[in-house]
DNA sequence: GTAAACAATATGATTTTTCATATAGTTTCG
DNA sequence: CGAAACTATATGAAAAATCATATTGTTTAC
């Protein structure tokens, strides 16, 4: 029991001896996201950007005068903070909104030409990073990773239809 | 149907029409991450726990005697913040922080009765989940994804060492 | 044409999370 | 031994995210 060896588990390991967890789909999938991540999201500080707004804006870099509600699901938030988000983005003239004249319930977003320029300057620093990451992982199973995941996604869409 | 799509981008698609987003590997492990774990959150919900309490009782049903900064590491999140749900935690019985005796510093966390039965009950739960998902993705490329995701995490912990 | 149902966004209040730093305990080294 | 450097946890203040609901605009069905 306790394991309270301040022995064989020592002070530097992260656990991961063989437990439940370390084989956990939804823990493996979680921390591959936040370790992988977490370099290229300090760079995305380093250039003014929160995450949330960095997604908007490569969202955006794809698909100009999305909606609040559709950039809500790209990028992964809530509709209430995208509102914020976007409020704020505008503010610092990255974007604009306009109520979508065949609907004005909706606001379409638009990027400036500044919020463009900053695209144009993080999506190329993610695709290098992405790169490096790719990289890392020719040759293991790694380069499996993208179709996995595309199918797994796929596979849930499919399934889960509730939120659409 | 209402079908009141201002032209090819319609209402009800997410918008991954193939730009740089939806296949970009930080953004599939993200959304894969959320919508494979939004259905078992919601179970974990359900058990009164919330998504960061229910990754520390899962580590400490894996390692039980833990210390904060090893399972602020495992369970993903801050350090500051596993001190505080550790001791909401406690507050509900669920398990007891003892300083270890070798080390003054360390605060070593220990489940009680009450904490390894809603482990009990809340583990299987996952490992039905997990099954579930599994079983979608049999047959296609996604039975390689946690070879995959095992595979990105040992070559990101090799190179970045710098939490260690 | 109008009320009911619906849809998209906004907003106030609250909860969750982070950040910086304080506190307490330990090790190193002269 | 004792000061400096370090490590683990705690804490106050601030920022971020969520929840419930309000507001505004649109569609449906009579």
């Amino acid at each position: 029991m306790t394991q309270q060896k301040t022995d064989a588990t020592s002070d530097k390991d992260t656990g991961q001896e063989g437990g439940f967890v370390s084989d956990y789909l939804l823990y493996l999938l979680a921390a591959a996201s936040d370790v992988a991540s977490a370099q290229f999201h300090a760079q995305v500080r380093k250039a003014g950007l929160r995450v949330p707004e960095w997604r908007v804006l490569a969202c955006l870099s794809d698909t100009d005068g999305a909606m609040i509600t559709q950039l809500a699901r790209q990028a992964l938030a809530e509709q209430s903070r995208l509102t914020r988000i976007i409020a704020q983005m505008e503010e610092r003239g990255l974007l604009i909104r306009r109520s979508d004249p065949a609907d004005g319930r909706r606001v379409r977003v638009y990027l400036t030409d500044a919020g463009r320029a900053l695209a144009a300057e993080l999506v190329p620093q993610a695709r290098r990073h992405e790169a490096a990451l790719m990289e890392m992982l020719k040759g293991n199973e790694g380069a499996q990773l993208k179709p996995a995941l595309k199918s797994l996604l796929a596979a849930l869409d499919d399934t889960a239809d509730q939120r659409r």
